[in-house]
DNA sequence: GTGAAAGCGCTAACAC
DNA sequence: GTGTTAGCGCTTTCAC
């Protein structure tokens, strides 16, 4: 750090008073300070420029107005729209948000979660990449209010979810309403809470209309792995999508973990001059601003993501304001959007 | 805060030594400390599960680590592929970041400027929405480092830049080759020099090649607002291709300021019957992940997002660690890639 | 080798 | 109403 010398030290004296005087007037405290001193004050430190050191106040109010926020990656739209939510609620709050992609990789998360823990975050945000959360709970333990969305965790704590079981059956049921019976799934490894979830609702949905579950059209990746300057999601659809056309018998729909493994599955199918819906209907999950600008448009179900982020940053403000002990658990109702890439069998 | 009491002084006690002892192992601190000793301190640290409290550090120090990145919106695309560039390096480097969404708007932008200086960042790397730059000068001139990226600013600062004219008249070029004479331009206010310039670049090339600027070819909106939940290029590439569309006469080819808007402008083109590349080629500006996402395929401009983000933070850490007076300005070449948004005229 | 103590910039309890 | 001062958690100088 440079010089940036201003301090309540050098308004104090320019202002020939004490740094208390300058304190309270500062910050507006309802300590009475004769209105002239205040005045002078005020004016010494605008002509000083003085801007307050943010360190030591933390330091002092054991205070830090900072919240972390935990995600995979930010290269799927799904966070940022998620993260809007969140900053908007935070910035009303006078919250500021320390933002942190993990990269799908634990060891990455966990050296965040330090780091936020050693800056001294009032709570936590966290879409988990891991499995165990030992390292969270750790911190939970110490005090620090995490709040968990998209994934969940084995531990109590905060939880923003979205019924993903539900989600997982409206996409069958939509396929099913449509006519297919040949219904396939694509997916990145199912090692997360969500996946999980989606599985399980779409094959609670294939079952309750007496569908068949075909093994042959289920694509589900082994490896999970997240580059910087890569769309992990996107690409994986793109593979799975030319697994599939590498066999003999073709589902006539498959719905699609979320929709950036939608795209890019619809975008193989593509270049391999399969139209979709034609040919195969494609449903995705998230509802993410671009599932609308590709073509064709992309039907999928809605996370309410923005809403979730706003959520997620509300359940935490509330419970640091007023010191629950007790943890909230939110569900929120997905539903289906029905645009272009789905249609009634032929 | 909550107790998250252990601190320097427990691992102390508990070790039998000095807080001085504890900080000078605890840091590899190159002071000599007897082995044993040193033992004992670490493994009282960890048995107390003590993480060191930063701020503390920080205030000490006066070297926080961290720098601030401020950028207009999280939700193009164009943003996360430069902070995931951005953020690797600084990773290595034992930086933190601290993200600012203006939602461009300038009132935003200073008041983030105001808090990133109060947390005491060492520098920022920003994307400005502002055309005059009093209260980032007022910064820069406090010894904050300044890198700005995308926009160009009007004091001395170090500055990571494509060729924008350049990029302008690669699209212009490329349209022109493909046999148009009548060649559009839509674009969001031109009150950004990478906007300005763009436009330059592309009169050049029309100029160049000897085609006539046809203004009932060109749209610019008037306004330029952001919203947490929506994507506002996109919406006008649509508004203003409909605006286009209520003309009698239509261009051939149209060049849009960014890939956002020219994703929109082909939506509400097909929407309208009008086929891309077959009745109208468009070529958009930025090669974000989605570009190839979309069909047709968008042809566009490279900007080397993740690159830039590379580059803007390689600068700051340089001109951090060797505390240099001087400023860098990097100019980056743009490149053509061609997709399947534009085609020859028939 | 080790420890005491000053001090980073700030707030607030306490004294006047 | 205003000022003095302790102390937040830490590093580092200086004394031993």
């Amino acid at each position: 750090m440079i010089k940036r010398s201003t301090t309540i030290y050098d308004v104090a004296k320019a202002a020939n008073t004490s740094i208390a005087t300058v304190s309270r007037v500062l910050n507006n405290s309802d300590y009475p300070v004769k209105e002239k001193l205040a005045k002078k004050v005020l004016s010494e430190a605008k002509k000083l420029n003085y801007i307050p050191n943010l360190i030591g106040k933390q330091l002092k109010n054991k205070k830090s107005n900072d919240i972390g926020v935990i995600i995979p990656n930010i290269t799927n739209q799904f966070y940022p729209q998620l993260i809007q939510g969140i900053e908007k609620v935070a910035r009303e709050n006078g919250y500021n948000i320390l933002l942190c992609n993990s990269q799908r990789d634990p060891i990455n998360e966990n050296k965040y979660l330090e780091s936020l823990f050693q800056k001294q975050v009032e709570g936590i945000i966290i879409s988990s990449v891991q499995n165990i959360h030992e390292s969270l709970k750790k911190f939970a333990e110490r005090g620090i209010r995490i709040v968990v969305f998209d994934q969940n965790v084995d531990f109590d704590c905060n939880k923003i979810i979205i019924d993903f079981v539900k989600g997982g059956f409206l996409a069958a049921k939509h396929l099913i309403e449509l006519g297919h019976k040949k219904i396939g799934f694509i997916s990145a490894p199912l090692n997360k809470y969500s996946r999980v979830k989606v599985f399980e609702g779409f094959i609670n949905g294939l079952k309750e209309f007496n569908v068949n579950m075909n093994k042959d059209y289920i694509f589900i990746s082994n490896e999970e792995k997240e580059f910087y300057d890569e769309i992990y999601e996107y690409n994986n659809g793109r593979i799975l999508a030319r697994q599939m056309l590498s066999k003999s018998k073709l589902p006539t729909s498959v719905f699609c973990i979320n929709d950036m493994t939608a795209i890019g599955v619809i975008q193989a199918l593509q270049e391999n001059s399969i139209e979709v819906p034609k040919d195969i209907s494609v449903i995705g999950f998230d509802n993410i601003p671009i599932s609308k600008m590709v073509s064709p448009a992309l039907t999928t179900v809605d996370q309410y993501t923005y809403k979730m982020g706003k959520m997620a940053a509300e359940v935490l403000l509330r419970i640091l304001k007023e010191n629950k002990k007790k943890n909230e658990s939110l569900l929120i109702e997905p539903s289906l959007i029905v645009r272009e890439s789905t249609k009634i069998i032929s």
